[in-house]
DNA sequence: CAGTGAGCGAGCTTCCGCTTGACTT
């Protein structure tokens, strides 16, 4: 119990989750927050000392000073501090690195860690009765995370500005991330789609239509390859009876899935409401900070950035209440455990709406569409995830007709079970309804649909099947999938076409270099390897500087060698144009700047003439201007491309140009992108109605 | 939501992981 009068300060990382720890301790103590980590490595240096066991010199981190000393001032008004950042690695670091610093300035402070890895009045009270002290094998492990990933990125880094391009990056994660899309991207474009063909079958009973799929021929799985073949097939049961064969009924029974992580949101997000990583994130932040509902602003979710799946005991009882009286009959008796992902450090509790009563439906007023719609996949996703299953029923109807097997099929939902809460998740149904059928009975054949496919190769990374694979290697954490994305696309490593992840030529040299000489530390198994040796450094079995040691000397030596003996591709990138200079005649080549793309002048730096990248000519007529890409002061507004001429012309448009010239008016096309066309291409003169999609250009090649 | 309009770039950059902030694909 708590003196009177005395004061405890509590630390955690994040200002909202202070905001709630403050409402549930009240008087006799005031939570601050350190806003992530206070003290690091100087961005500016290695600032690791190699030849002295690898010390680090840590410093205050720029921007972070006037926390620091907001913390400082706050501990000299408490007779107790409590540490309560996260319960991870880095967590206990920060824990760290504040008791040194807050120790220096109130040295007869009794500074004490607590842990809890949910934010309830129980769980605070608990972790506040029983303090600890920090595990400084845990902030060893960190330690040598920190300065591991601190070696690879600021030695590789540097190879790259030498013999590529300066400013350009490497790192332990970012790499395996450029090596995956790259490797995906080698089988996509090596993979060769083969033609086939499917037949179906048109039938009748009284006035349903529905329809039938060839499954067999001649005993086996049909294999069609060209049009020809599909039309003997059809030809040879052209007066055929379909008659029925065989009815068959299978249930499938569907269970719920697990309540968001961070790396489930992000695809969830990505595949359903298509969302990129960042926007999910962005938007789940404004979520967890709160939003004003009426009665004042309230954090909606749990906090976002999370690998567990664990709910609190008290959520589940509330969420079984609402099911209870909601959906009575899909409440299960036993509520529904989901084991936390391998390799889940656990220190946050799964991302779940705060208050189950708070119905999507019951805010929708007080959101934004976006905060709608990903408030409402949350919300879907914890409660169905404490509903009980599915059960599905397929109907199969099989028609052996001659040499052939036709098989049609419908499926229909059973129970609902946990999909009765689904709408912004809903799942589509497959297979139209069957008209009653029974064997031996006779249906009217109308036709034969011959269809022809092509067999579909890999497909190219999107935001979520990269965070997807990301997580299943232990590659980078929730804080890291968004920004880890975000990286690859700055540096122009890989650029987005359909919101698919496609390396460029930039990145796939800097792949070709990095897995030529430095295949292991971008195997995706170094960072297995590390995280096995972080354990036994957290777990006192070794050493952090053994682990650094082991590690740096022949890294460092292949270092050296690399920048040696590597033959510099610098100027590759460069792609000659056929313009020459106007102020010195030599060529001009398209170079990729900061800011993208840009022309210059061979003469470099006798003639310092740049200019922007015409993508095509003005469709004004009269004007003899070129269309270039511009964008607001700043540099940081949306792109739009205008004419060069601006502002004797005005010409705008948001549209990206193509090289392309439209074939009915010769004005030149853009690309555009909508929900039921996805990606395409339009011509860019309004009188003009040509639109070039994706299917008719597939057709013409 | 609609309107949006420099000039840069070509030596001093870079890592990963915590956090939020500013304003975008």
């Amino acid at each position: 119990m708590k003196k009177k009068g005395s004061k405890t300060l509590i630390i955690v990382e994040s200002p909202a989750k202070a905001k709630t720890i403050q409402k549930y301790l009240g008087n006799g103590y005031s939570i601050a927050a350190s806003v992530g980590h206070l003290i690091d490595l100087p961005k500016s240096r290695l600032a690791i000392d190699v030849e002295h066991d690898f010390q680090p010199e840590y410093i205050t981190v720029r921007g972070k000073a006037k926390i620091l000393k907001s913390l400082q001032t706050e501990a000299k008004k408490a007779d107790t501090l409590l540490l309560a950042s996260d319960n991870d690695r880095e967590g206990e670091a920060i824990s760290f690195h504040l008791k040194n610093a807050l120790q220096q300035k109130n040295p007869r402070l009794p500074i004490k860690r607590i842990i809890f890895n949910e934010i309830t009045p129980h769980a605070i009270r608990e972790a506040v009765a029983h303090p600890l002290d920090i595990n400084l094998h845990k902030v060893n492990a960190q330690k040598a995370r920190r300065l591991l990933d601190r070696i690879v990125g600021y030695h590789l880094s540097p190879i790259l500005w030498k013999k590529v391009k300066n400013g350009l990056s490497a790192g332990r994660v970012q790499s395996v991330a450029l090596k995956l899309i790259c490797e995906r991207e080698a089988s996509v474009e090596s993979f060769v789609p083969e033609e086939y063909w499917s037949l179906e079958a048109e039938l009748q009973k009284g006035k349903s239509v529905f329809k039938a799929m060839l499954i067999e021929y001649q005993g086996r799985k049909p294999v069609i390859k060209n049009k020809i073949e599909v039309l003997k097939i059809s030809d040879s049961l052209k007066d055929a009876v379909f008659k029925v064969t065989d009815v068959r009924f299978t249930e499938k029974r569907l269970k719920p899935r697990a309540p968001f992580t961070t790396s489930t949101l992000q695809q969830t997000a990505a595949t359903r409401l298509g969302f990129y990583s960042r926007k999910t994130m962005r938007v789940a932040q404004q979520l967890y900070e709160g939003v004003d509902i009426g009665s004042g602003r309230i954090g909606l979710i749990t906090y976002m950035r999370t690998d567990s799946t664990r709910v609190a005991g008290s959520a589940l009882q509330e969420v079984r209440d609402f099911i209870h009286k909601s959906f009575p009959e899909e409440l299960p008796e036993k509520s529904n455990y989901y084991s936390p992902g391998k390799g889940a450090q656990d220190a946050h509790e799964a991302i779940r709406p705060t208050y189950v009563n708070n119905t999507p439906e019951s805010l929708k007023s007080y959101l934004t569409k976006e905060q709608y719609k990903l408030y409402a996949a949350i919300w879907e996703r914890f409660v169905s995830s404490q509903m009980i299953m599915a059960i599905t029923k397929t109907v199969s109807v099989d028609f052996k007709v001659r040499e052939a097997l036709f098989r049609a099929n419908s499926t229909s939902i059973q129970q609902k079970g946990y999909q009765r809460v689904l709408h912004v998740l809903a799942q589509r149904e497959k297979g139209k309804k069957l008209p009653r059928l029974t064997i031996g009975e006779e249906v009217a054949n109308l036709r034969f649909h011959p269809e022809q496919h092509f067999t579909s190769g890999p497909s190219r990374y999107t935001d979520a099947s990269i965070v997807k694979i990301l997580e299943e290697k232990g590659i980078g954490r929730p804080s890291t999938y968004a920004p880890i994305i975000s990286v690859l696309l700055d540096r122009y490593y890989v650029v987005r076409r359909n919101k698919q992840l496609v390396a460029t030529q930039l990145g796939r040299i800097i792949n070709d270099l990095l897995v030529k000489s430095f295949p292991d530390v971008v195997d995706e198994n170094f960072t297995a390897q590390m995280e096995r040796r972080l354990d036994e450094v957290e777990e006192n079995r070794q050493e952090w500087v053994s682990l650094l040691k082991d590690f740096y000397g022949d890294f460092k030596k292949q270092v050296d060698y690399v920048m040696d003996t590597l033959e510099s591709v610098k100027g590759v990138m460069d792609e000659e144009t056929e313009y020459t200079c106007e102020k010195c005649g030599r060529p001009i080549v398209k170079k990729l700047g900061r800011f993208g793309f840009f022309l210059a002048c061979t003469g470099f730096p006798e003639c310092r003439s740049t200019r922007s990248v015409p993508l095509a000519d003005c469709p004004r007529p009269g004007c003899n201007g070129k269309i270039i890409s511009r964008r607001k002061q700043g540099g940081r507004g949306k792109e739009f491309y205008g004419c060069t001429n601006y502002p004797e012309c005005d010409f705008i448009t948001q549209f990206k140009p193509t090289n392309l010239k439209c074939p009915k008016c010769g004005y030149f096309l853009v690309d555009k992108e909508d929900k039921q066309r996805g990606a395409y291409k339009a011509c860019i003169n309004e009188g003009c109605n040509y639109l070039h999609t994706r299917e008719a250009e597939d057709q013409s090649a």
